[in-house]
DNA sequence: TAGATTGTTAATCGATTAACAATC
DNA sequence: TAGATTGTTAATCGATTAACAATC
C-alpha cells in the first residue's frame, strides 16, 4: 500500500470528527459536512476516501455507523497499540497524563528515565530505570516509542529501541536521527513550530507594511 | 516573499545546528556537512539558502560566522516574540516549563485558564483568569498565541484572540478553527501524531508479512 | 590548471484541486 | 425525470531531486 501520509491523518480526522457528530445523534451526512467541519473541500474528503476503497451512495451520501466502522478497521482501532516514552520531563509527563490516549487505542505501558529522583514503579505507567527500557520493550514486544528526552541523549536512547524491537518513534528531540529505512520515524518540534509562527506573523505583517506603502 | 513553509522551518534548524557547530569550534563548512547534519540532501540546503539569498563561497563553502549572522536577521532572532498561552493544562504547562524558548527570541509572557485553581498572579510567568485574556493581549499588543485547551472551548479562545489582536496562533485543540485568511495558524495534534506512528508501524509490518509470503 | 563546490535551471514527484461522467 | 452527489480522471501546484554550468 502506497504511504499516503497526509491522507491517513486525514482519515484520523475524519473518524474523530465522526465520532462527535454520531454522539450529537447524526446519522448520515455528505462529503460537503465533513469537509466543512474540517477546513477542506468535499473533493479532499471524497479522494481520500476514494484512496482507502471508502464509499458512499451517490444520493444520500455516506451512513455514519457504516463509515465509522471501515475507519475503525482500516486504522486498526482494534488492535491496542502499547506505547514508551523516554523521558520524563515536562512533555513526557504531559503525554503520559493525556487521558485521550486509551480510547484509541493506546496505551502508554511505562515511562524510563535516567534521574533516580522521578523512578516511580508502583505509579500507573511506572517511571522505570532508564536502564531497563532494553528489556522491558523486548520482553513486552513494545513497537512504538516517544523520544522526549534532551537532544544530546536521543540518538543513543533510539538505539536501544531499535535493538529491543521498537519499529515507529515519535521524536521530540530536535535532532536527525539516523536509523534504518524500516524504522518509522515522526520528528515533532514544538519549539520549531512555535518559532515558525512568530516568524509567519513578522513576515506577513512586512508584506503588508510593503503593500500599504 | 513566498511563504515556502518547509524551507523556513529548516532554515530555523539549520540555524540550531550551526549553534552547536559554532560551540564546538567549526569555523567553515560545506553543504554537504549541513545535509549530513540534518539528513538531508546537499541539493536541498543550497537550494532554501538560495531561495532566501544565503550565499557562500564556490571554493570554500560557507563561513560559520556569516552564515549564522545572516539566519539570524532572516529569521529575526533580535527582535523578541512574546507570547500568551491559553490552557494551563499538561500541554500548557509543559511549554511554559521548557527554558529553550527564551534564548531564541521567544518569551511566555502569561497563562490563561478558566479554572482559579490554577491562578498564580504572581508566579513567571503569571497564570491568569481568562477572561482577562483580552486586556491582557490587547493592552501589551501580543501577537503569537497558543491554544491548548478542550476542543470545545478553543474556538471560543481563538475568536477573543483575535479580537484583541493576535496575528499567529499554534493550536494544540484537534479541531478545525475559524479564522480569516490573515490569521497565521499552525495546528498540532499530538495524539494525531502519535496514532500515525502506531497506523504506519501495523501498515508496514502487513506489507512485509504479504511480501514474505 | 584541475578539482571541488556553489547556485540555478529543468525534471520529477507527491499532493491538491478542477472537471466531469456515472448514477441514485 | 431532474437534480444532487459520488467517484475518478486530468490539470495544477508546490516541493524535492537531478543535472550541470559557473567559478573559486
Amino acid at each position: 500500500m502506497k504511504l499516503a501520509k497526509l491522507s491517513v491523518m486525514r482519515l484520523f480526522q475524519y473518524k474523530e470528527f465522526l465520532i462527535r457528530a454520531k454522539s450529537i445523534g447524526i446519522k448520515n451526512l455528505f462529503s460537503d459536512d465533513l469537509a466543512e467541519a474540517m477546513g477542506t473541500t468535499s473533493t479532499q474528503v471524497r479522494k481520500d476516501f476514494s484512496l482507502f476503497g471508502l464509499s458512499g451512495n451517490k444520493r444520500a451520501g455516506y451512513k455514519l455507523d457504516d463509515l465509522l466502522a471501515q475507519l475503525n478497521e482500516l486504522l486498526g482501532k482494534n488492535e491496542k497499540q502499547r506505547v514508551v516514552i523516554v523521558g520524563a520531563g515536562n512533555i513526557g509527563r504531559a503525554l503520559m497524563k493525556y487521558e485521550g490516549f486509551y480510547k484509541d487505542g493506546l496505551e502508554i505501558v511505562a515511562l524510563f528515565d535516567s534521574d533516580p529522583n522521578v523512578y516511580n514503579e508502583t505509579a500507573t505507567p511506572p517511571v522505570l530505570p532508564l536502564e531497563h527500557l532494553y528489556e522491558f520493550v523486548n520482553r513486552n514486544k513494545i513497537e512504538v516509542g516517544v523520544i522526549a528526552v534532551p537532544y544530546h541523549a536521543a540518538q543513543q536512547v533510539l538505539d536501544i529501541m531499535i535493538l529491543a524491537g521498537i519499529k515507529g518513534v515519535m521524536n521530540f528531540a530536535p535532532i536527525a536521527l539516523r536509523a534504518p529505512k524500516d524504522l518509522y520515524i515522526n520528528d515533532v518540534n514544538l519549539k520549531l513550530e512555535l518559532e515558525s509562527v512568530a516568524y509567519f506573523v513578522n513576515a506577513l505583517k512586512r508584506d503588508r507594511t510593503k503593500n500599504d506603502v
